[in-house]
DNA sequence: GTGAAAGCGCTAACAC
DNA sequence: GTGTTAGCGCTTTCAC
C-alpha cells in the first residue's frame, strides 16, 4: 500500500497530457502524434503502468472471461473427465486471451445461484455447461438469458442450443453388439444416475443391441451405479452374485468398469477369460488395466467447446451448431468370448 | 439485448428514490426507513435486479476472486494432482463465496504474463501458486507485489512466504528405508524434472536413506523421468536393462510407478515378487494396481491453501505460515523382499 | 492532435 | 431518512 497504483491519471500527471490522450496513446490510436505517443509509452514503461482490467470491463461491458461451473460433489472428481475438459477449455481460451472463471457446485439450488451470479452479475461473456441432465434447469435458465453458452451433452428439453456430444447410444450399441457377436448372451449392465442424459443414452444403446439381437433387456442384469468407483464395486458385487452369472459386464463409465475389474480379481474371477468387462471414456487407468472401452476425446471436446463459445461471443455464426461425435471402440484384453463358447 | 439491463438507476426511476437510497436499501443499511426499504426490495424483485459485480469490484477495489495458473503442458494434466487440487480449492472458496479465476500456461514467459495480468490487472484478490520450481520466478515476482499469495511447495529462494508442503524428503527417506529393511540393495530411482522442488526433495530422501544404510547412491540406478506415463515407461525400460537388475524401483510420482508396472508386466516380470515398485501421491490407479506409495492429501491441501489465502485477504494473521505435512506410507502388494533374500 | 466531459454501475462521504 | 456529490479507472463521443 506504500506505492500508489499507477493509473492513466498518474501518467497524465507526469507527462502533462490529458487522461484521454494517454489512453489513446496507449491504445495505439492513429490520431496521436508520434512524439506524444512515444512520451506516453515511455512514461508508462517507467512507471510500470498496467491497465485496471476491472475498470476496462465495466466500460467495455465485456469481460473476456468464460464461466464454467463443475457439477461435482465431494473431494474427488468422479473421474478424470473434469480435468481433461478443463485442460482443453483452458488451452483453447489461452489462445484467445480469455480467462476461465471456475466454480464447483454439486447439482442443486446453490448451483443455479452460481450461474445467476456469473450471468446476471455480468462476470462472464459466456458459459460452458457440462454433463447435461434430464430437464436441465441450467439450460432452461441460460436460454432465457441472452448470454452465449455452449453445452457438452444434449438435452431432453424442447430448446435449441449449441452443443457437442458424444453419441453414447451408438457407442454402447456398438460395444454390446460386439460382445454379442463374441457369443455373450448374459451381459450385465452397470447403469449411471438416471438423471444424467449420457447415462440414459448409454443404457439405451445397450438395450437396443440386445433387442436387435432378439434378446430382451433383463432388468435383473441391470444394476444401478453412481459413476464412482465405490458405486461400481457395489454394483459389480451384486451382478456377480447372480445365477447364472453374467459372462460379460458393461459399465456406464470406465471408473465403474475398473471397479468391476477389482471386484472380480478379489473373487479370483479372471478378467478376459472368465469374465469380460468393458466401459466408456478410456481414462488413463483403462489403458493400464487393458480395459475394452469406447474412447471419448474429452480434451478435444473441451477445446472445441471453447472455440464455439468464442465464436458466439464474437458474434460469428457457428459452423456446426450441433456436433455429434462417434466414439471409437478400443478393444483390449478385458473382453473375450465367454468360457462356454 | 431487447430488455435494458436493470440497474440501481432503473429501480431509482421506478420507485422515485435516489440511486443512493436504493443502494442502501438493498444493502440493508439501517438508516433506511422500513417502508422505503420494502418498496425498494419489491421493485428490485419485480424488475429482477442483480448487481453488476464488475462495477462493485471497481468501487470496492476487491474482486472476491482468487487466481490459479496451472503450470501444465499439453492435452492431459500430468496426473490427477491438478484435478484434486482444483476440487479442494474450489470447494473451500465456495464456502467463502469466492470464485476461482483459472488459467493454464506451461512454465515460460507467457506464464509470467498471465500472473501479471491477474495481479496488475487487479483481477484477483490473491493467488495460489502450485508446484514450485528452483529459483521460482513466480514467487519472486509475487513477493515483489503486495498481493496476498500462498504456495503449495517450498522454494530455494531467500524469500519468506506462506506455504504448505509435503515433506517429500522424509517421505522418500521412509519409503527407501522400508525397502532397504526388506533386504533390497539395488533400488532403482526414476527421478523427476530437475527444476521441480519436490522432485529434488524426493531424490534427496532416497539418497539419504541409502547413505544412512551405508550404501552409496549409484547414479547408474537413477534415471531421469518427466512425471508422465510415457517418460516413466522409458525410464523403467532403461532401469530394467541394467545388470544386475534392480530388485526394486522407486518412482518420483505414482504415474511413473504405474508406468513401471506396465513395463514390467510386458516383460513378464512379476510385480511384488520379482520386482518391487513404489511411488508417491496415491492417485486412484495406484489403489487398483495395489501400488505401495506415499499418500499426499492433495484435495485437503487445496482446501487448506484456499483457507490460508482467505485469511490473508481478510487481513487476518495466519496460524501457521509454514506447514510441512508428513506423508503417510501406504504399503500394498507391489513391494516385497527381494527374490534372492 | 489534444482535451473536456460524460458515462459504465456501483458505493460512500457528507449534507440536509 | 434521504439526496447530492464525488469517485473507482477506464473508454469514447465531441469540441476546439
Amino acid at each position: 500500500m506504500m506505492t500508489q497504483r499507477v493509473t492513466l491519471k498518474t501518467i497524465a500527471a507526469k507527462t502533462g497530457f490529458s487522461i484521454t490522450t494517454v489512453s489513446r496513446g496507449l491504445a495505439g490510436y492513429s490520431d496521436v502524434s508520434p512524439r506524444t505517443k512515444q512520451i506516453i509509452l515511455e512514461a508508462a514503461e517507467v512507471l510500470g503502468y498496467y491497465p485496471n482490467l476491472t475498470a476496462r470491463q465495466l466500460q467495455k461491458q465485456s469481460t473476456d472471461t468464460v464461466g464454467l461451473i463443475l457439477p461435482a460433489q465431494g473431494p474427488r472428481f468422479s473421474d478424470p473427465y473434469f480435468s481433461a475438459i478443463i485442460a482443453g477449455i483452458g488451452d483453447e481460451l489461452a489462445q484467445h486471451d480469455m480467462d476461465l472463471l471456475l466454480s464447483k457446485h454439486p447439482p442443486g439450488p446453490k448451483e443455479l445461484s452460481a450461474y445467476r451470479r456469473m450471468v446476471e452479475g455480468q462476470r462472464v461473456d459466456g458459459l460452458i455447461v457440462i454433463r447435461t441432465r434430464k430437464q436441465d434447469e441450467r439450460i432452461s435458465y441460460l436460454s432465457s438469458t441472452s448470454l452465449p453458452f455452449v453445452v457438452f451433452g444434449r438435452s431432453d428439453l424442447d430448446i435449441d442450443f449449441p452443443y457437442i456430444d458424444e453419441d453414447s447410444e451408438v457407442g454402447f450399441f456398438q460395444l454390446t453388439t460386439y460382445l454379442l457377436s463374441q457369443g455373450h448372451t448374459r451381459i450385465g449392465f452397470i447403469s449411471g444416475p438416471d438423471n444424467l442424459m449420457f447415462a440414459n443414452f448409454r443404457f439405451d444403446g445397450y438395450c437396443r443391441a440386445l433387442q436387435e439381437a432378439g434378446l430382451t433387456c433383463d432388468m435383473e442384469y441391470v444394476v444401478r451405479g453412481d459413476l464412482t468407483r465405490k458405486g461400481g464395486e457395489k454394483a459389480a458385487r451384486q451382478l456377480l452374485l447372480l445365477a447364472p452369472r453374467p459372462t460379460a459386464i458393461i459399465a456406464t463409465n470406465d471408473l465403474m468398469a475398473v471397479a468391476t475389474v477389482s471386484v472380480a480379481r478379489e473373487k479370483d474371477i479372471k478378467i478376459g477369460e472368465d469374465l469380460s468387462v468393458a466401459g466408456f471414456d478410456d481414462i488413463p487407468p483403462s489403458d493400464y488395466l487393458s480395459l475394452t472401452t469406447m474412447r471419448q476425446p474429452t480434451y478435444e471436446i473441451g477445446r472445441r467447446l471453447s472455440n464455439m463459445l468464442h465464436q458466439l461471443i464474437k458474434g460469428n455464426p457457428l459452423e456446426d451448431r450441433h456436433v455429434l461425435l462417434k466414439p471409437e471402440m478400443i478393444v483390449r484384453n478385458s473382453t473375450c468370448p465367454p468360457r462356454s463358447y
